[in-house]
DNA sequence: GTCTATACATTGATAGAC
DNA sequence: GTCTATCAATGTATAGAC
């Protein structure tokens, strides 16, 4: 089967989510228009509507994704020491801060963009990855090797401090991502009583 | 001087700062238009260009008015033990927070919103409220009540746990503002080491 | 799959009457 | 100070040719 003139399906449905990701964080979805996101893909933007019904499933679609692939990508143990599953945790949010800080500023922030509907999705999904680090202060409080009287606004007060990266980490500033690490260990470390 | 009939510019000044906060903050500055603006006042939507010059300016003046009104009512006094000006910030930072929710939440997420010119403005204020922060956790560690070996981006760390009630905060919710100061407060002094 | 062209709504902002 | 009316620009989304 012969490909149509100037079908590049294969490279422009990721190059549109990349486009998309990236002027979203910047800008905020209500100032992004379907127009500057194929120009900046480099098609018309009618060709846009190939790849998504409209921009409200283009955005839902970016936060689903992050969302999962961050759910799928967190290994926890509940048999190892709650302090250790901390710090993995600490490791892994920041780490995936640095190397996606759009993806993660967008979830963060663009909720408030979703239909209802979608919104309970995403909220979901959200609440799924709080209750991972909560499961964690939980452990902790219970095993005695830290003290957190109240986990739930612990966890949100925690997400909160460490998603903060994504506002002021700049490639090729001052500090690396292991120099980022070290030094929320110790507040968070700090911040559980441990 | 007779009042013109039907004006009101008393009220309706302060009406549209507030309806345009209101907005602005719930559903981002882009996907307010000026006419949802004019019609929660209860006017025309050329009305509100008799109070603003255009959409941007009403933005900067209420990012500026809030982060003003916060650099003016904060009180510190270097003479004070560090550990009890940093409890003081902290107690301002949640009061006002939990007072002026949308205020506070604006100004940390808007400032994408503003002109460059406006931009470096504010964010030269909220720069100063930043320094306000390290200027306490400097003192601390000098005088080796606190220990943070990077008082910057603890400054940072910080703020963005503490800004991030906006997020979660609900009147009438499971915590009143004692319990919530008195939960934030034990993970800031466990944080920066006390 | 992409383009050109376009329908149709909504936007920010202005002009002039009252 | 506010209203009505309106403009030019821009928005999302669709139709039909290739």
């Amino acid at each position: 089967m012969a490909r149509t003139q100037g079908s590049r399906a294969e490279i422009t449905g990721p190059a549109i989510r990349e486009a998309a990701r990236r002027l979203f964080a910047r800008h905020g979805f209500a100032a992004v228009s379907m127009r500057q996101i194929a120009a900046e893909v480099g098609v018309q933007a009618g060709a846009l509507y190939a790849y998504t019904p409209d921009k409200q499933a283009l955005l839902a679609d970016l936060l689903r994704g992050h969302m999962e692939e961050l759910l799928g990508a967190w290994q926890d143990d509940p048999a190892r020491p709650p302090l250790d599953r901390l710090q993995s945790f600490l490791r892994f949010h920041i780490r995936t801060s640095l190397e996606h800080p759009e993806a993660v500023f967008l979830s963060y922030m663009e909720l408030r963009s979703l239909t209802p509907e979608n919104h309970r999705q995403i909220a979901d999904l959200r609440r799924r990855y709080e209750d991972a680090l909560e499961a964690i202060l939980i452990a902790g409080q219970a095993q005695g090797s830290m003290s957190v009287p109240d986990t739930r606004l612990t966890a949100m007060a925690l997400i909160s401090m460490l998603t903060g990266v994504t506002n002021w980490y700049r490639e090729g500033g001052r500090l690396d991502r292991d120099k980022v690490v070290a030094v929320y260990w110790d507040l968070v470390r700090g911040a559980v009583g441990a």
